[in-house]
DNA sequence: GTCTATAACTCGATAGAC
DNA sequence: GTCTATCGAGTTATAGAC
C-alpha cells in the first residue's frame, strides 16, 4: 500500500533528515525544501521560521530519546535486568536512528538553556529517572546484590558502550573501509559482549582478580 | 615569565577556541576576532579565509588526536599493556582538551572527503595503526593470552568508555546539576574502573560465568 | 600591520501573482 | 496552497587610509 504523505508531513520528514544529519547551523532551508521536493516559500508558509521548525524536531527527538530511557529506568526490574534492557533498547533504537545522539548532544551544547527548559516542560524527566536509578543501585550495593559501584559510573559505562559506536560510526567506517550495513552487523554481534562486560563488572571483585594476575 | 604572543598566535589561539567549541558552521569570524582582541580584517589579512583557518585548526587537532593513539598502538607492548596505556592517555589528553573528540567527529561527518585526504597526507596513519593492532590481538587470541575477542570490539569498547563521557559531558552536567570540575573528578576516579572492566573482559570466559549465575 | 568602511554574497523571510 | 521574485539581515571578504 502506498503511504500518501501530505505536504506538512513531507516537510517534517525532510526537516528531520536535514537537521539530524547537519545540525542547526549548517542546515539550509533550501536543503529542506529540496529534500521535500518544493520551494523555500512553502516551508515558511507551513512553519514560519527555521527556529520554529528546529524546535519541533528537537523536541520530538528529545522525547523519543529520553522517554525510552526513562521507561526502562523506572520499571520495577532489578539493576541487572535494567542494564540488559537498556543496552538492548539503545541498540534497537539507534539502529533505526543512528544520528539521534549526536543531534541531541550538539543541540544541547549549542544552547543548554533550551535543554533545561525542555526537561522541565516534558512530563518525562531524565533527571528523575536517573535519580531513582541511582537510589536503586545504592540499595542493591548495600544488599550485596552487586559490587560496590558508583551509580554515575554504571550509567556512564552503559551509555558509553551503547551510544559511542553510533556517534563515531562514520569515522570508523572510513578508517576500516566498511559500509554502514557491515558496521551495523559488527555492532549487532557486539551487543552480547557489551551486556556480559557490564554484568560481569557488577558481580566481580576486582581485588581478587588482580591478585590472580 | 610573561608569554608574549604575537598576532598570528593570538589569532590561532582564538580560532582554536571558537572552532572547537562551536564547530565550523556556527563559528563567526567576528567571534574569533573578538576573542583575539582585534577586528575581522586583520584575521583575514593573516589567514585569508574562514575555510583556510579551519583547515589549519582541523589538521592540527586531527594530528594531536591520532598521533597519540598511533604511538600507543604501534609500541611493542602486549595487548593488555596497550589497553591500559590507551585508557590513561585518553583521559589525560581529554581532560586538557575536552572538546576535541566532538570537534573531530563533527568535522569528519561534515566532509568525509577531507578526513580521507588528511589520513593519506599525514605520515601518521590511524588506518595502519589500527590494522597492526588488529593483527596483534588475533595473535594473542590464538596464543591464549586473551579470550577470543574480535579486535574491532576491543577497540570500540576502549574508545567508547574513554571518549563518550567527554562528548556528553555538558548533558551530564546539566542532568545531574554538577560543575565541570566535579564531573572531571568523577571521571578521574572512574579510570581504574574502566581499566579493570576492559582487562577483566579480556581474561574471562563468559560461558563459565553465565553458568554460575 | 592594523584599522574603518564597504563591497559581495548567502540565506532566512515576505510579498504578491496564480 | 504553491509558486516566482525580491527584500533585508547577517557574514565573509576586500579596498584603502593611516
Amino acid at each position: 500500500m502506498l503511504e500518501q504523505e501530505n505536504t506538512e508531513e513531507k516537510i517534517l520528514n525532510a526537516a528531520r533528515k536535514v537537521f539530524t544529519s547537519k545540525g542547526y547551523a549548517a542546515a539550509r532551508m533550501d536543503d529542506i525544501a529540496k529534500e521535500a521536493g518544493m520551494n523555500r516559500a512553502l516551508i515558511h508558509y507551513y512553519f514560519r521560521s527555521k527556529d520554529k521548525m528546529f524546535q519541533i524536531i528537537f523536541e520530538e527527538k528529545f522525547r523519543i530519546f529520553f522517554l525510552s530511557i526513562s521507561s526502562v529506568l523506572t520499571s520495577d526490574n532489578d539493576v541487572k535486568e535494567k542494564v540488559v534492557n537498556l543496552i538492548r533498547m539503545y541498540f534497537e533504537q539507534l539502529i533505526e536512528n543512528p544520528d539521534l545522539p549526536l543531534f541531541i548532544i550538539n543541540a544541547v551544547n549549542a544552547s543548554p538553556e533550551n535543554f533545561i527548559k525542555l526537561t522541565n516542560k516534558l512530563n518525562v524527566s531524565p533527571k528523575e529517572a536517573f535519580k531513582s536509578f541511582h537510589i536503586q543501585v545504592q540499595k542493591e550495593v548495600e544488599e550485596g546484590k552487586i559490587r560496590n559501584i558508583k551509580p554515575y559510573v554504571l550509567i556512564l559505562n552503559i551509555l558509553s558502550l551503547s551510544i559511542f559506536p553510533f556517534i563515531a560510526r562514520k569515522m570508523f567506517m572510513n578508517i576500516n573501509n566498511i559500509s554502514e550495513t557491515e558496521y551495523f552487523e559488527i555492532l549487532e554481534n557486539r551487543i552480547e559482549d557489551v551486556i556480559n562486560m557490564v554484568l560481569n563488572d557488577l558481580i566481580i571483585d576486582n581485588n581478587k582478580l588482580k591478585d590472580s594476575k
